[in-house]
DNA sequence: AACGCGAGGTGTACGGCGTACACCTTCGAC
DNA sequence: GTCGAAGGTGTACGCCGTACACCTCGCGTT
């Protein structure tokens, strides 16, 4: 038995809870590379093994460390309303925030092969914002694509790889369930089409969310140098103007 | 000897360019989790440890790998002028197009502890673009780090592991280093601070450059929005206007 | 033609990884 | 008090990257 002396009575038992926040910690002093089920156990006072009984593998432990981690966003506010862009860059900042505390936690996140119950959560109240501000769905969608490189840090598709479900009685489930937790994921999710003729469900064009991010990036560029724009205030503090 | 029989004469030698064109086409196939040092050996007929000749160790296959990829993305134009922001999209959706040709390489990118002279030449390909235009250093600085999560493909500071050096010979030989290979990517380091007082050298505001590309991205949202923007064509065919 | 020397390919081995599988221990419900 | 299952253990396998000593060519020199 590793680590067999315990000052008072026994060992606590192990907890899914107590393996992911003791994952978090460790990877937050030795790096992603530094974490292995070894050097985790070893610091859990357990054998390898006995990990698995709490997590399926390495790579459910990661998509519990990642939870963990988007937990620790604050919740931002129900309906902001008039307020969406304030509200939305506060919680995009919030994110980082959280994610700089712990720098492992981007590449974790873009090494996930589909998106999490979590990272769903984390989208369903981003969308909510834009939408309760009257943003138009396609807009939103559109939005959402361009924010997605700021909120993850990275920029292709979460959870682009494997195809999709081609049963459709898969996919009325996968429906159903989107529906009753991520109602505005789903609604995003159908809006992708860029006619109105062929909306539905049509499925979104990666080079298109591509070419509007970069656009928004290269027009308020442009826009910024027209005006002459210094950053120590120039036109205003930020980019805005 | 692996792979003993050669049709007509004997096995080519391996050479870097080799190895490196294997490594990428591997990858191509297989995914980085499919590349490792044996499996590429046996596609070259060769014993594990014969690639190490040629290559220091797997990391330093993996920024060759890099070199090769980037090496396909074609060359701007010289000095696109006041076309810079036309300039700009082609040279950035170029570079999206090498690179989903390969889609281990945006993950092969960010792994890389620091910018390879692949990635500078890239780099610098590009500030010259935009300073060709006009566009002030400072507003350069700023735009390019908007760029870097479509460029890249990701949002974190490449290279921002690791102290910077600290010997002043050390930072004077980079500098000199830098200022005959890549003298945009130089200028733009300088162009950093925020106030026409502390400039020299003033180092990076990373949060402010992430609120920068933020506001690019939510301000023009909002315009976009207040406009009644549509995808198919309410405004503009892109994100323009 | 003979030689030798260095570049390039080989073979063996080590320590680390994730984890399958069989086993044992412990504890709560009855 | 008993039993069953949940939780922790031990062993083992097949991968991985790569250090190190060795062998084998092919070429420049003599």
């Amino acid at each position: 038995m590793p680590e067999p002396e315990h000052p008072g009575g026994r060992r606590p038992r192990l907890t899914r809870e107590r393996v992911l926040d003791e994952a978090v910690a460790l990877a937050d002093e030795a790096g992603l590379d530094g974490l292995s089920m070894r050097t985790l156990a070893d610091r859990l006072g357990v054998v390898p093994m006995a990990l698995y009984k709490h997590v399926r593998d390495k790579e459910a432990l990661l998509d519990g460390m990642v939870e963990t981690v988007l937990a620790e966003v604050p919740p931002p506010p129900e309906e902001p309303g008039a307020a969406w862009k304030a509200a939305a860059r506060a919680r995009v900042l919030d994110t980082r925030r959280a994610l700089q505390r712990h720098p492992w936690a981007w590449r974790a996140l873009e090494t996930r092969p589909a998106p999490t119950p979590a990272m769903l959560d984390h989208m369903e109240a981003m969308l909510r914002i834009l939408r309760s501000g009257g943003v138009s769905p396609q807009l939103t969608h559109h939005a959402m694509h361009a924010l997605g490189s700021r909120i993850w840090g990275f920029t292709q598709e979460v959870g682009a790889s494997g195809p999709p479900p081609t049963d459709p009685d898969e996919i009325a489930a996968a429906m159903a369930a989107m529906a009753a937790r991520w109602p505005a994921v789903l609604e995003s999710a159908m809006s992708a089409g860029h006619d109105p003729d062929t909306t539905v469900g049509a499925g979104c064009d990666d080079d298109f969310e591509f070419a509007f991010a970069l656009d928004l990036i290269l027009d308020g560029t442009e826009r910024l140098d027209e005006r002459g724009w210094t950053p120590w205030g120039g036109v205003s503090a930020g980019a805005g103007g």
